[in-house]
DNA sequence: GTCTATAGTTAGATAGAC
DNA sequence: GTCTATCTAACTATAGAC
């Protein structure tokens, strides 16, 4: 052991982005402070402006973080080689699985494009994101041209697949009070929308013969 | 004419009260500026203060205000003498009525019962709305029983219900900007809701004979 | 009731020692 | 690289004239 730091665990770079996650993601810009966010880090307050510079640089490497992790799902619909049923599964299933790891990501980005949308859409929305989605809206203009869905707008289905795996996320305290039920029986309702929510919108769509 | 003032509309305390709702609605507690309400008031930042003590007040005042607007529509949801079908209809059509001309509250409740969720339970749930979402899941599970409906667990359905009615709301910069449509397209979009997630819940819950 | 002026506090950011 | 001390600006809130 040639090291005689008092256990550090790891960088001071690295344990400040940590800090600011979860600060960010629980209080939202406006309401972090950068005190707060020295102090999870552990390390002066100092510090956190000699790596990041300011408030809104060491925001914007966690926002783009945030909603990086948020983006694979989508690209994950054009994988699956089945039928319109099952990409919807597999984006659902991906799609949750992600957000269940993040919970606070998805309120966190709602907010983030609201306070400064500008901002939102030149920095941080990859070019390729709206053709992706174009192709998305196809396959499902394709899928119901071919009968194999009902007829709805596909854009009006892509954002009820949205809500539906987001909403409880966002609306959680509201959800789990109104519906009066504890933490642990809370995260077992969610984990349950994997199924739940392909379900409902298999249901909904599929042509009942 | 009596009246020697400039136009002043309407007396500052109601001023007051209006410029809080459209800066609080649109920068969250935290991001609202006093200086900001007593501008768009058009009177001076004392005069804030004479009126309403402190900012945590006056954010009181509007967070109860927008949070009883939405109270109304649950309330609906027994109203209806006819079947369940019927029922989720008119609540969908009621909700959504509401959220259309108050686009902003959602996210504004979203965000406050997540910066204080204490208060928020104290201070803002009616004691009856529990009983009355308890009556609602007990008609879901009522209609399951009788086979008027499919199987889905009611909280569930519950769930989905005000996630397909809130969700495009709150995500209203990401959608629009994903899909690539216009305000006013995006303002049509919003409309056809109550026709397309009736359909799509009863879709997705009637037994199909 | 409405204003100006200012008190009191806290935020983000920097200077400079080590 | 990490700290203490401090600057400057902005905020909420109040005092006091009119």
């Amino acid at each position: 052991m040639d090291n005689s730091e008092t256990v550090p665990e790891i960088n001071a770079e690295q344990r400040i982005l940590d800090a600011a996650r979860r600060v960010f993601t629980r209080k939202g810009f406006d309401g972090a402070r950068m005190q707060e966010i020295a102090d999870e880090a552990g390390i002066n307050k100092a510090l956190v402006h000699y790596y990041y510079r300011s408030k809104e640089k060491l925001f914007s490497e966690i926002f783009r973080e945030a909603f990086s992790t948020m983006l694979p799902a989508i690209a994950h619909v054009f994988m699956g080689q089945g039928a319109i049923g099952q990409k919807i599964e597999l984006f659902v299933e991906k799609y949750l699985s992600i957000v269940l790891q993040n919970p606070f990501i998805p309120l966190f980005v709602l907010n983030e494009m609201h306070r400064s949308p500008e901002t939102f859409f030149n920095e941080f929305i990859p070019p390729d994101l709206k053709i992706r989605i174009k192709g998305v809206i196809a396959m499902f203009t394709n899928a119901a041209q071919k009968g194999e869905i009902a007829d709805i707008d596909p854009r009006h289905l892509m954002i009820n697949i949205m809500a539906l795996c987001v909403f409880p996320f966002v609306a959680r305290p509201m959800l789990q009070r109104m519906l009066d039920i504890s933490d642990p029986e809370f995260e077992k309702v969610l984990a349950e929308r994997k199924q739940v929510v392909s379900q409902f919108i298999l249901n909904a769509i599929m042509i009942k013969n």
